[in-house]
DNA sequence: GTGTTTGCAAAGTGTTTGCAATTTA
DNA sequence: TAAATTGCAAACACTTTGCAAACAC
């Protein structure tokens, strides 16, 4: 049973990566960075906000999970053009996304196995892979 | 060398396909699916189109696409949020991706292999894989 | 106090749609 | 000529931005 951790361990985070624990950045990184990993979209993250009574713009929320994002904190996630996904496990792993509900879901690190990389074209180099299983 | 089809052969593939040949048609068959496989997002594909003096709106273009896509000829990528990439090349493949110029290509499919795909989750089946491997 | 952050509303981007006019079979 | 297709402009969904007011240090 995971403990719901102090206030403060938000506002660590937040300083440790140098942005100003504000009442908005920590009420999300409560949200976001303490229990489970997690995968949002700016407007669920937002109204799950509003629901959990934190006063917070769209547009703030969209700022936050870009800083959040660019700190490190969090990583982005393309699987749909037109929407954004937002995924607080920052390891290195893939993804089950379901078209029909829109849920995306990590794929545990050892269960894919990708032998034999491509090399990249000239005067290019390997960024990172993406792997998105889709299901149906 | 590859030689230029005669017009007919767009023709034919589109009432293959139970698509009327219009004049618009036709023009976007022949760009996309004679020739090399492509690459194309709707903006390219219709300013290529204006620059070979076909006359075709831009919403006709996305509709074609999707028509196109929907009859098989060709299929979506989805490697960015908010730009739709089509790619004529149907066969089971792969992407590289490069985010500065927003170059797309293929991976030959020999050059990257997957060993040990997840189970799906309960109730639901594995629909198709997509690897991207972003360039940097 | 000073620089940062917020929220609003406006602007932006890529895409889709309603519908009258046109084209195809 | 009946049904499908087109093009325009308006609508759309999602995201970003400008800027004045509020806030953190």
């Amino acid at each position: 049973m995971a403990k719901i951790r102090p206030y403060t361990h938000a506002i660590d985070r937040l300083k440790s990566v140098q942005l100003r624990p504000t009442r908005q950045r920590t009420a999300l990184a409560r949200l976001l960075l303490e229990g489970a990993d997690r995968h949002v979209t700016a407007e669920q993250l937002h109204a799950e906000a509003l629901g959990a009574n934190v006063k917070v713009s769209l547009a703030t929320v969209y700022n936050t999970l870009h800083q959040f994002t660019e700190a490190g904190l969090m990583r982005e996630v393309v699987v749909e053009t037109g929407r954004s996904y937002f995924d607080t496990n920052i390891s290195d792993h893939h993804h089950f996304f379901e078209k029909d509900t829109g849920a995306l879901s990590d794929i545990p690190l050892d269960s894919i196995k990708v032998l034999a990389l491509p090399d990249a074209p000239e005067g290019r180099e390997i960024d990172h892979v993406d792997i998105i299983v889709h299901l149906k």
